[in-house]
DNA sequence: GAAAATTTTTAGCGCTGGCTAAACTAGCCA
DNA sequence: TGGCTAGTTTAGCCAGCGCTAAAAATTTTC
């Protein structure tokens, strides 16, 4: 008999993006940090995860072997140039997904927390779709009801 | 000075909605087994996340612990009732996510992968204006470009 | 420049979810 | 019944991400 595979593909590919959630949150973090106050420390991320500067550390250390961030002993992070065009490819797609959230008529600070979670399974072709709402949304100004 | 929470709020949300995403994916899957084949068998499991037998019987423990499942030693798999009930809602849910997306324009294999990945992050509020916003766009037969 | 405070690093633990190998049970069938 | 086979369970490994405690380095402060 043929091994049915149309439900464990998409869990296979939800499983992937698992693996790389992390790697996404930590470069945008840094270079949302980085772009405000101009240096970031271990400290800064562990306040912004809400998590023990220990963890960071590891997860750091794990980046920065995958080649997203550089860092020095005892100094501050960098994202390398993969690191930045990652993190600005995620900022990107956070503020659509979040904007899209938003546009359909969530509430600001509930669109932030799902933003947060739904953004890292969003394809590029969902995020084109949720685009092209976007603008729609705007010009026909049509949030809908509550 | 005031520590800023505004973003390791949402953070932690996600990180708990992580903790839950495996009960929600297996106590579905059982549902869909059991509706489908009136039994269902770890061995159903571990074919349907394409994951080892033993992983599945892992989690499955755990979840019979959690009181989400009930089993008996070599014997086949059924839900508590508040198994069921978490499956009948993350059926909803999902539904609605993936239907959602093919009414903005994604196609359906996309869909089908996004929603997997998703459906755990959406809130009820959410939820909610995806399901009104789905019957705004059937009304209006306007699902947009390409 | 030495002490104090801040920050980073190391060591070591827990839990979840991957895996393989090997032991065990149940069910079928000859 | 005896044995084969399919399926389940146990044992033991790995990696990621949480933690605390304690050591090391840097920076600040006096």
């Amino acid at each position: 008999m043929t091994k049915d595979l149309s439900h464990s593909e998409p869990h296979r590919r939800t499983r992937r993006d698992h693996a790389t959630e992390t790697a996404e949150d930590y470069v945008e973090a840094i270079a949302e940090i980085l772009g405000r106050q101009g240096i970031c420390r271990l400290k800064d991320l562990a306040e912004r995860f809400a998590v023990s500067h220990v963890t960071v550390h590891r997860i750091v250390e794990r980046l920065t072997n995958e080649g997203l961030i550089s860092t020095e002993p005892y100094q501050p992070l960098t994202l390398t140039d993969e690191g930045m065009s990652l993190a600005e490819q995620c900022r990107r797609r956070h503020e659509t997904v979040y904007r899209f959230l938003v546009a359909i008529g969530v509430d600001e600070d509930t669109a932030a927390v799902d933003a947060e979670g739904i953004e890292h399974h969003v394809s590029p072709q969902t995020l084109k779709r949720f685009e092209a709402m976007l603008s729609k949304l705007r010009t026909s100004d049509d949030v809908g009801g509550r």
